[in-house]
DNA sequence: CTGAAAGCGCTAACAG
DNA sequence: CTGTTAGCGCTTTCAG
């Protein structure tokens, strides 16, 4: 289809297909009208340069690989819009692959974007235990952990400072007067979930309250999962005041059994969860939350790559980012 | 990083590198022994076939382009995990741009994914006007429109069957003892959405029930968008004991305006969306809704544009995939 | 300032 | 069955 190669549009301007390059890579030493005359001749010809050519050449594809869990999910998704639109602004384009939450699927498009030679490969979501079976992998090439908190590992990765969220969290119920408050977990082994568990448990402490947590069973945090541990929860004693999520989802979950179970939201108990997901805005949901600042993620994790190209030995970096309150109306002042 | 290459191996091995990429492309004539050989000797120095050589010989990359509005939209979302995964399944990668809803950057990342020389490009929610824009891109490339009915374009596309699914729905909330059913409507100028429109009106001819309709002003279909319009549709008269909107969005907004003026749903007002989309599951919305078939929509793009890119010259087609009612608690029967 | 030529890693005839 | 060779389209020394 766009059969233009360099070699045509140089045999019709009469130069040798170096000079067009040069007239296209902008730079180095080429005569100003040469280069005007070129530069329109490859307009009217319909030339678009190929980028598989360059690349091979230029040893670098300025694409970056993006493994994400599952597009479906709705936290993942945000990152990956904002991933996408920064690398591209930063002259990079994005191939994108479903890990459907497989550590064995995760390893195999790993290896599949090697072999595409992608530049760098943004890993998101994915639990702390994956990174063992990619160990020997993003040996191979710069790698940078998206959204999961790998503490000492040697790795790149940007996450949200989600202790400080879940003090955060902890703190905002405590002022709105509430001193019951629940948290609910999910996934112990991840240690971003083991980090928030940890901020509620230091909130506690230090506000001078007694923390108690409850744990799903189930690996993956989901609003059925917060049903379930909910629906067991509503149907014994419950006297606390004020309930605090791992996530959203979970957050949603608690919000149908507290329907099923005539607990009114927020007049009876007040809900908070973590994440910010965009559901959580929807206006039957209306859930307060501790976000988790995607776009400065996305960024962060797109710089991080670009960086760790230009220098592949460079020591191994982490960001983290704060997270911030979000007021909606699943949580109130504790009336008395 | 991945430096060893088919020479390195050819070397090593101490055959000639064409063998080597015999032994590789399983194919062709070459003995059992030499293969087995050579296929675990690359196994034992890390070969990984460079993906962009091969490209440029093959004239093919094997990556498919997908340009969407915006991945955050969960309709989109839902459907780029689908054909993410099933592009990989027929031995593509996908690269994904978004268009974030602006016919320009549309035209603008069109370009780059020809630059890029992938194989087909899929369009997902596109406005049938940015067809226009596109007209002269997608005679470069072998191109398919999903979601958006095209009509009698020239184009290759795929879409849900628009107006069986209102008359279904129609119908649905006919069958539920609704005689006066107000439909929520947006984006007049889409094909889609007149497609939508036009059938509940003929099912409300065909059940002899009058069609009243209000029209969003909004070009976007969103919650605020459904807000709006049935806030004021509430604060005036309105006798009607169903709505049914043009996407679940709107429904969502028409959701927060019934709260606000102590509508309840569903028990004094019915509502349906149209989209079925994740966040119509979920608990605090519990939408009954048409769904698209999103899994059988990605894997027909794919496959259509597979047939395309297979016979470039072939006739343009289009696959209309059937909608189904998802009934969850946002409609019910009459009461008298 | 511009042309000639080498070569990126791989495939595909074409010979042997 | 295996080796030789010629490119794919482009960038980049190195000469003019």
């Amino acid at each position: 289809m766009s059969m233009v190669t360099l070699k045509d549009i140089a045999k019709v301007a009469g130069v040798s297909y170096a000079t067009v390059s040069r007239a296209l890579s902008g730079s180095s030493e080429i005569g100003e009208d040469t280069r005007k005359r070129i530069l329109k001749l490859c307009e009217e010809m319909g030339y678009t340069p190929n980028a598989v050519a360059r690349s091979m050449v230029m040893k670098r594809t300025n694409i970056l690989g993006l493994i994400v869990a599952s597009l479906d999910n709705p936290f993942m998704s945000e990152l990956t819009t904002n991933i996408e639109i920064y690398a591209r602004r930063c002259g990079y384009n994005l191939m994108v692959c479903n890990s459907s939450y497989d550590v064995d699927l995760e390893k195999e498009v790993f290896t599949l974007l090697v072999g595409r030679q992608v530049d760098g490969i943004i890993l998101l979501p994915i639990s702390s235990e994956s990174y063992e079976s990619l160990k020997s992998l993003t040996a191979q090439v710069p790698t940078v952990f998206i959204s999961e908190n790998l503490q000492d590992l040697p790795e790149d990765y940007v996450a949200v400072d989600n202790r400080q969220g879940m003090r955060i969290a902890t703190e905002y119920l405590y002022s709105l007067g509430h001193r019951k408050i629940l948290y609910f977990g999910c996934r112990s082994h991840s240690v971003t979930h083991r980090l928030r568990l940890d901020g509620y448990r230091q909130a506690c402490e230090s506000l001078g309250i007694e923390a108690d947590v409850l744990y799903s069973p189930f690996s993956r945090s989901s609003h059925e999962a917060g049903y379930q541990l909910a629906d067991e929860y509503f149907s014994g004693e419950h006297a606390h005041t004020a309930m605090l999520c791992a996530t959203d989802s979970l957050a949603i979950g608690v919000m149908r059994a507290a329907f099923e179970h005539n607990i009114s939201i927020p007049d009876q108990l007040s809900l908070m969860g973590f994440d910010n997901i965009s559901f959580a805005a929807l206006p039957p949901i209306n859930l307060t939350s501790i976000d988790q600042p995607k776009q400065q993620m996305a960024t962060a994790a797109v710089d991080l790559l670009l960086d760790r190209i230009a220098k592949p030995e460079a020591g191994h970096t982490s960001v983290i980012v704060p997270p911030s309150l979000v007021e909606r109306r699943s949580a109130k002042q504790l009336s008395e």
